[in-house]
DNA sequence: CTCTGTGAAGAAGTTCACAGCA
DNA sequence: TGCTGTGAACTTCTTCACAGAG
């Protein structure tokens, strides 16, 4: 695997080759860049410029081999170790996101929950219980070094604060915020809203 | 306000200048684009370059007046009238998503919602009941043009045909799978999964 | 012949840098 | 002076097109 600058747009293509891989495993054992094309809406000479990237891992005239792709893909996403991850912010929003499968499957492991409302304090969500703020003081003694934000807006950047305090590196965050942090930390801010916004402006006059 | 071709990247841009100028509204008439890149976290270039795009309304040696700005971005992103929307799916991500204030905030109004298991319909969540798919036929007497999808992901590309079928024109995709629909549909895709996937590549080895 | 891997061309998006207005 | 608006330079990403492997 040779390692030049990547585009970041590939390893934003990765998960949706991946993602179809494991859908259309229906025993096919190789698969063309123009297949996959086809599954991903994708076009093939860029499918197989991003997978050059990482050194040549087909075959002329046969494809791609589905379970090596795969396991490629995943090492070089580095889908492997499960990692511990804390949810902070039990309203709706983070009760749905806690009974979420994918979070297991991207190797995400929620292993601690985190609210400042007395009345969810204590109680079990799942098989989790709910931990008052405080708690976030023994986050690298549990060796949690992931967070999922879920707070409202205006608290969101005080938790991210005190999350990369205690050692948190990577930051899914809901909160509808830019987040200020070292630029070490990753962040990775999912609004529904933006997405929401753009669509009136494709859509025809209503 | 003129319309050459502009950039899919400014459009994805302006609902996050609204959102920044929405929340900073703190009595000030005008801001630079200096001054908006400090909120937003991006390059004051770029900004003036987005705007330009939809012709000239800021002030040499001032900035924009802020209440204009924002008039103008709703306008291009002809975030005004409010849609009628179905949400088809009523899970766990799909009744989350009920409560969810953004829609209204982005001129969605969720008219009706469906689901096919027997154990829901009629059940009323808030204060809409849910109906059964057969429904859907009534759409467009409804006026209902825009869905959102949050069914399983096997049953995302029949439902997005029915929808289509039934004159839907935007979708509000959730479910993990690319849809296939006619050009004339708009389907902008959320799938945390994939925002995920590509958190571990930015993360040192754990 | 089929399909990969990849330089090279082309398109899209970003940043620079500065003329010109307030 | 301060800040906008915008060509031009630059960078990044995508598509093309074809040599070469199977």
């Amino acid at each position: 695997m040779r390692y030049g600058k990547i585009p970041d747009e590939s390893i934003r293509r990765l998960p949706i080759y991946l993602r179809s891989l494991l859908l259309s495993e229906q025993g096919t054992q190789n698969i063309s860049s123009r297949k996959l094309a086809e599954l991903t809406h994708l076009n093939p000479n860029k499918i197989r410029k991003d997978f050059s990237y990482f050194g040549a891992f087909g075959t002329p005239g046969v494809g791609y081999n589905v379970a090596e792709l795969v396991k490629q893909i995943r090492a070089i996403l580095k889908l492997g170790p499960v990692r511990k991850a804390a949810l902070v912010g039990v309203g709706k929003l983070g009760s749905a996101l806690l009974g979420y499968p994918g979070f297991r499957m991207y190797g995400f492991e929620i292993a601690a929950v985190f609210d400042n409302d007395p009345k969810k304090i204590g109680k079990k969500i799942g098989n989790i219980a709910v931990e008052n703020i405080s708690g976030l003081r023994s986050m690298r003694k549990r060796k949690i070094s992931l967070a999922i934000i879920t707070t409202p807006a205006q608290a969101a950047q005080k938790i991210a604060d005190m999350l990369v305090d205690k050692g948190v590196n990577g930051i899914l965050n809901f909160a509808p915020r830019y987040l200020k942090v070292p630029k070490k930390v990753k962040v990775i801010t999912i609004d529904i809203a933006m997405d929401l916004a753009r669509m009136p402006y494709y859509l025809p006059a209503s």
